[in-house]
DNA sequence: CGTAACCGCGTGAGCGCTAACATGCCCAAT
DNA sequence: ATTGGGCATGTTAGCGCTCACGCGGTTACG
């Protein structure tokens, strides 16, 4: 019959099975090179034996390290917040450390607050946020010294280390690669006016454009959702001038690309179309499409490394921008030549 | 000058300034019904003046739960563990927990054992797995005495508890509609062998055409990639038989749909595609793709509530199988006369 | 041969909290 | 008046661990 149920053994356990105190037990534990190999060997066996096993939440209790960090993030739905939390996760494993969740429900200052507020409750040594809208960077410059805190996938903020990708930077990229074909000048549609990273892309759209001359037609905002691209893409689609159009995100552009088919103009015979993030699923759209990638599993692994140095008691207050890449594929191309056939 | 620092308040602290012990204040935490009402309101002044927070880890430590649950999955990128995860964190807020996650860097049946060891380590009060493949639920059976556990996104397995979609009927529905339409039979797109909703899939595919007396082509076999839809896809696209397909997920079919619109072969014109997932991307595909949706969010809620069952003490063999659902779109419609022109 | 430095280990305290019991008080029942 | 029971509170003892120290024994060196 089965022990059913056992208490689990403890330290002093281990130590009366081998015959020393239960420090040296610990001593084994942690590594110290104070302990004599033969004695280190007997306690190895004995916690083997009982199989035992160090309770984490005790140690946490005494050294006040809980080797926790916490995520706040807003839609883990999403290919960008997955992919960076899948990163953050490594690179926190990598160091140690483990990542308890908090998603938020809503895009609010508050739901930000309670979410950081229900980490350092649980006892987290830090915090990243995955919330690249204006509000909850504020919220987060508000708390910001109470626990350390890195913004992921955010804009540069005034106050509170970020790691990102550089929006703008890329969106430059786009852009020329457009128009360096030969488009007149290109149309944007954007993200929500309250995302950073949004705000990031239009401007570098804008600039480029502004620096080549051409003209800059009002952006045309969306939610980030297939759906946005399609509706928004409808109104695109039925002005013949339009010739090359950068898309802030992959799903939006796919909503485009849909929009254009069903309104009879090719892509990229007609019309050209970038996007933006490289999801999976990018180089199997209809066509394959342009757009630029970015690193986020670096991304995650920079905002842990920044995290890590503010525990360490850094000052902190540092930015680190991952490169973003073009990636060409079959979605653009020259225009045709002006006043094509009807 | 902001005082640096100063050592965070603890609850003999919030006693000594309300003149009560340390003990009162941990009933009015609590919410112990026997404390004078006035002593109370002291006690909640005095926490709120010296911004006290509760340490949960000394808590965990003399009450033996950590309010935690271990979730570990493979890969957080894909739309379903992250839809999964998304439901999962909801309920388990809704309970009161916190859930940490360990990310699978292989799909091996150490890893999961591994993964599953580091969560049992950190004190984790039960853990769920997503890892839908057949090393991980072997893994599993063999640490299932040791903390309680639950499989998601599984197949029904012997001895733990199990919350899954009904695969077999989503891919019984989605064949029956293709033969409903008047196709002869279906070809299938499969995905890895030792995947178990890859098995049930096929299954429920294969079961509803010998049910109809409908001829059973060999399944061909991808990793759910959508390059894999487009290499597999190219085969199928030569084959001036195949009017109907039915793919095990939808990133693999949009592969397909690639694969056959560059064979010439129109959807649905010439062959009916059906996916499975319904993906946020699946209704502005080239065309719009009929689909299976799985209620993810739904089927992480469940195994949220068979863990918490077995945590309280409850038998726990139980398996919740959610309901697949068809969804129809334009990539799907009834067959040309057959011999069609070449 | 004395002193100092180290090694290997043990002892005691205490992290911040809850659980269990002890205490003093008031009021109803005897 | 005595008793007893409930209520509001205090006291004590840990939870399982690490930290700071202390102690005997060995080695090194003047």
């Amino acid at each position: 019959m089965v022990p059913r149920r056992r208490r689990a053994a403890v330290m002093s356990d281990v130590g009366r099975l081998a015959g020393v105190s239960h420090q040296t037990v610990s001593r084994v534990i942690n590594a110290s090179p104070n302990v004599r190999s033969e004695t280190r060997d007997r306690v190895l066996a004995a916690m083997r034996e009982l199989d035992y096993r160090p309770n984490s939440v005790a140690r946490a209790l005494v050294t006040g390290r809980s080797r926790t960090l916490g995520v706040v993030s807003f839609d883990t739905t999403l290919y960008g917040p997955a992919s960076t939390l899948v990163g953050i996760e490594r690179a926190a494993h990598e160091a140690g450390y483990f990542i308890i969740v908090a998603s938020l429900k809503a895009l609010t200052r508050e739901s930000v607050t309670e979410a950081v507020e229900r980490l350092r409750l649980h006892g987290v040594e830090g915090i990243l946020v995955i919330a690249p809208y204006d509000d909850a960077v504020q919220a987060l410059v508000e708390v910001s010294a109470e626990v350390p805190l890195v913004a992921v996938e955010s804009g540069p903020a005034r106050g509170i280390p970020v790691a990102c990708v550089d929006q703008a930077q890329g969106a430059r990229e786009a852009t020329r690669h457009l128009l360096e074909l030969g488009h007149r000048t290109v149309w944007h549609i954007g993200g929500p006016a309250n995302f950073l990273e949004a705000r990031e892309r239009a401007a570098g759209w804008r600039e480029t454009l502004v620096q080549a001359g051409a003209p800059v037609h009002e952006p045309l905002l969306g939610d980030w959702s297939p759906r946005a691209g399609y509706e928004l893409g409808g109104r695109l689609s039925c002005d013949p001038a339009v010739s090359a159009v950068f898309v802030a995100n992959d799903q939006m552009a796919l909503g485009l690309l849909r929009a254009l088919q069903e309104a009879g103009r090719s892509v990229p015979g007609d019309v050209s179309v970038v996007g933006f993030d490289d999801v999976p699923e990018a180089a199997y759209f209809t066509p394959p499409l342009t757009t630029v990638r970015q690193d986020f599993d670096e991304m995650g692994r920079r905002g842990v490394g920044l995290l890590l140095e503010g525990i360490a008691g850094g000052a902190g207050v540092g930015a680190s921008a991952v490169k973003a890449e073009l990636v060409v594929r079959s979605s653009t191309e020259a225009p045709r030549v002006r006043n094509q056939k009807h």
